[in-house]
DNA sequence: CTAGATTCCGTACCTTAGTACGGATTGTAT
DNA sequence: ATACAATCCGTACTAAGGTACGGAATCTAG
């Protein structure tokens, strides 16, 4: 079986049909040729695309990103550092991301000092600092 | 000024107009007194609200999660130990988030290895590695 | 008093990443 | 041949957190 349906991709893929369809409207997948009657037929070489989207989502890539990162890879004069810019620029926001989540714990984390487990809620001192608490990122 | 309008309490809190009345609808702002002519008027302590929905967004609350925090507020029975317990929740939350980080940088860190910044974009290492590439969380 | 600013309302739109729906065609198996 | 499954399409809907629009009514300053 050297091609297959939507139906058969969007199986071996693991992905929703409609997730298909969608992929093709945004761009990410190439339009597959159609039979007679309007129905796709995918070569199984999109499986490997798929999995290429999943991985680099799963990289904190969005399908825009990865749309780039996709158009990189037959672009004329394009080159790999391009690629590897993309990268780094990523790893740049994924510390910038990690930075702030280190703030917000330690404030969080100051919250629950304030708390001594007993007595109402609206006494609760946390919700009393929530009015002036801060932030830093 | 005991009482401002929409316009002074948006401006005051740093927010739109539209959001005050979206908070309304979402139930985060009790619905405020109105004039004959139908027109919103605020108490100054709304101001305080607003910044406690800010200060609470900013630790990485929803909206929806907000809205519960206030709700205990007022809820009679609910405890400090509630509220502590959202907080908690939301710090495992957070860490949660930390490590996915984590493991992303790192997965991202060892594509950028494979990359020798030179070659055209279609040789590019990263690019067949993103075929194969997992993230364990 | 009148012009221009503000506010009112419902609704639509935005982003991201899909999922769902419904009716019309095909494809397939018996 | 007939039934049932799969596919087609456009559109609408989801979540979250708002922002924008347009026309009507009201408010405020000169």
């Amino acid at each position: 079986m050297t091609a297959m349906t939507s139906g058969q991709l969007a199986k071996e893929a693991g992905v929703n049909v409609e997730t298909l369809r969608f992929y093709e409207r945004k761009g990410l997948l190439q339009e597959p040729i159609r039979l007679e009657s309007g129905h796709r037929r995918y070569s199984p070489d999109v499986i490997a695309r798929i999995q290429f989207i999943k991985n680099a989502q799963d990289l904190g890539f969005s399908l825009r990103e990865i749309q780039e990162l996709l158009e990189l890879r037959v672009t004329p004069g394009s080159t790999a550092a391009d690629v590897r810019g993309r990268v780094l620029t990523k790893i740049t926001d994924v510390d910038r991301r990690i930075k702030r989540l280190h703030a917000i714990k330690k404030s969080l984390t100051l919250l629950v000092a304030t708390c001594s487990d007993s007595g109402s809620a609206g006494d609760c001192p946390i919700l009393d600092n929530l009015d002036k608490q801060e932030v830093k990122s």
